[in-house]
DNA sequence: TATTGAATTGAACAAGCGTTCAGGGGATGA
DNA sequence: TCATCCCCTGAACGCTTGTTCAATTCAATA
C-alpha cells in the first residue's frame, strides 16, 4: 500500500456534500451545475466524480442522510410514558431538529421532484415512518382519552405541516427565541388535540 | 388593418401559460425548456416569443396572476361580523381556493427562488398582503376576546402552513370529500386559538 | 381579388450542460 | 530513494439550453 486509506477523500467528500446542499437550496437542483459545486469546493468539475457516481446520486445522497438522520435522531429521543408528554416532546424536538439543518429540510421537501422513481419511493418510505411516529403518538392518546381528534392521519399531516414550517420564517436572532417559538407551537398543537383543559396552568 | 386585433393569440397566449404552469409543477421551473412548453401546446420554441418576452416573465405572470386572484378572491367573499366567523370564512376559502389550483399553489411556492429581485420582491409583497388578512382576523378576535393566542404574527404563518399543507397530500377521488376536510381543518384552528368552548356543539 | 400583418416555422447562435478520461502531481510507505 | 496510487486537472465529447430572426403561411379586410 503506498497511501493511508483516508487521505483527503475524507475531507473532501463532505465538503462536496455540503456544497452541493448549500447550492441546491438556494438555487434548486435543476439549477445548479456540476462546475458551480465544484467550483464553490475548489475544485474542477471532473473531480466531483471520485465522490458519487452522478448528479442524481448526490442530491439523493443529501437527502436519504437527512431523512435517515432525522429518524436516527427521534429514536435518540427520550419518550415520556404519557401521550400528551409524548406529543410535547414531539413537537419540541421536531421544531429543534429542524432549526438545525433548515437547507437540509428545504431540499428535502423540494426536490422530491428531481428524484427517479426508485429514488422517491425509498425517501417516501422514510417519510412515512416519520410520519407513522406521529401519528403513533396520537393514536396512543385517542387510547388514553387525553386526545380529542376526528382523523388521526389528518390531524398528523396538519401538525407536521405547521411545525415544518416554522423553516420558512425563522431566521437567527429575530424577535423570538428558539425556546420561545418551540413554546407558541407546542401551545398551539396542544389545544388542537387535547380532550379537556385540566392540569393545564392557567392562562 | 388586416386582422382584428386578438385572432388566436387570444387563445395561444392562454394556452401557452396553462402549459407553462402544468409542467413548471409537475418538473420545476429550472428543469423544463422552452421547447418542452412549446411541444405541450404544439407549436415551436420560437413561437412562444410572441406571448412572453422571455421565459423568467412566464414564471412571473403565473405567480402575479395567481397571488392577486387570490387576494381578489378573499375580497370578494363574504365577510361575517364576529372574528370567529370571519376566522371560519377565511379557513374554509382557503382550502377551497387552493384544492381548485394546485399546480399554481405549487409553483407559488415553490419557484420564488427563480424570480430575479424585483419580481421576487413583488411576489413577497403580495403574500404578505395576503398573510395581513388572516392576522387582521385574528387581531380582530384578540380584541373581542374571542381568541387567546399568544403571538398573532407566528399564529397567522402556523395558521396557513398548516391549511396550505392540504395540497401536499389531498387528491380527487381519496377517502375524505372537500367539505369533511374543511370541516376538520376548522375544528384544529378553532381549537387552537379560540377562548372558550362556550357556543360550541358538544362534542 | 389583392393586400395586409399577425402568427408561426425552422434554422442558427453562443453558451452551458453532465460526464469521461488520459495524464500529472505529490504525499506515503517500503 | 524509489515505487505506489490516490486525487485532481484540463481538455474534450455530444447534447441541450434560451433566444433571435428571415422567411413563410394564411385568414381577415378592403
Amino acid at each position: 500500500m503506498a497511501r493511508k486509506t483516508g487521505s483527503h477523500a475524507d475531507i473532501t467528500g463532505p465538503r462536496v456534500r455540503q456544497a452541493a446542499l448549500k447550492l441546491f437550496a438556494r438555487f434548486g437542483y435543476a439549477a445548479v451545475s456540476m462546475r458551480q459545486i465544484a467550483g464553490e469546493v475548489g475544485m474542477q468539475a471532473g473531480a466531483l466524480y471520485t465522490y458519487t457516481s452522478d448528479k442524481q446520486a448526490l442530491l439523493f445522497d443529501l437527502m436519504q442522510g437527512h431523512m435517515q438522520e432525522l429518524l436516527d435522531a427521534w429514536q435518540g429521543t427520550a419518550k415520556p410514558a404519557g401521550a400528551l408528554d409524548r406529543l410535547e416532546a414531539f413537537v419540541r424536538f421536531h421544531i429543534d431538529h429542524h432549526f438545525d439543518r433548515p437547507d437540509a429540510v428545504f431540499v428535502a421537501y423540494m426536490e422530491l421532484r428531481n428524484l427517479g422513481p426508485e429514488n422517491f419511493a425509498r425517501i417516501e418510505e422514510l417519510r412515512s415512518d416519520y410520519e407513522h411516529a406521529l401519528q403513533e403518538i396520537i393514536d396512543a392518546g385517542l387510547r388514553e382519552g387525553a386526545f380529542r381528534v376526528e382523523d388521526a392521519k389528518v390531524t398528523t399531516l396538519a401538525v407536521i405541516a405547521m411545525l415544518t414550517g416554522v423553516n420558512t420564517w425563522y431566521r437567527d436572532g429575530g424577535r423570538l427565541t428558539r425556546a420561545e417559538i418551540g413554546d407558541l407551537y407546542w401551545q398551539m398543537v396542544r389545544r388542537s388535540v387535547v380532550a379537556k383543559e385540566a392540569n393545564v396552568p392557567a392562562e
